[in-house]
DNA sequence: TACTTGACTGGAA
DNA sequence: GTTCCAGCCAAGT
């Protein structure tokens, strides 16, 4: 695989990400994994850095849930627009975390019944 | 060729 | 909860 090749399977994921969860750069890198045989999430955040301009970059988030830096702003008012379950400044990686081929739905097991509310 | 840098990460302090 | 540190890998100097 090329490293344009891997560039777009980057961005084409990115893209498949649902409105209101998220994913991380290392989730993403794991994912593609697969594929291309290589995984860096530091990687991964240079082609959004690089390359993201076409895409939802803004559901692309850190392992911790923090926001890109610089785009901190931009970043959590989309966010908050899509229904994400944030944290102060940071996404609820527990309830917003995405990966391709699971439910839509992944929430918690307690309380499925209800919609997804801001803490 | 060698060194630095960066939208990262997991573990230790 | 937070910051620091070492490992990581491609791209730019």
């Amino acid at each position: 695989m090329t490293p344009e090749e891997y560039v777009e399977q980057v961005l084409s994921l990115v893209e498949r990400i649902p409105p209101g969860r998220v994913m991380s750069y290392g989730a993403i890198a794991d994912q593609l994994a697969e594929r291309s045989g290589r995984e860096s999430a530091r990687l991964v955040g240079t082609i959004m850095a690089r390359h993201g301009g076409g895409v939802p970059w803004h559901r692309v988030v850190n392992s911790a849930g923090r926001l890109p830096p610089g785009h901190e702003r931009r970043a959590r008012e989309r966010l908050v627009a899509e229904g994400t379950p944030l944290r102060g400044d940071r996404v609820d990686m527990s309830r917003a975390a995405w990966t391709p081929g699971l439910s839509d739905d992944p929430a918690g097991p307690e309380d499925a019944s209800h919609p997804i509310r801001s803490r």
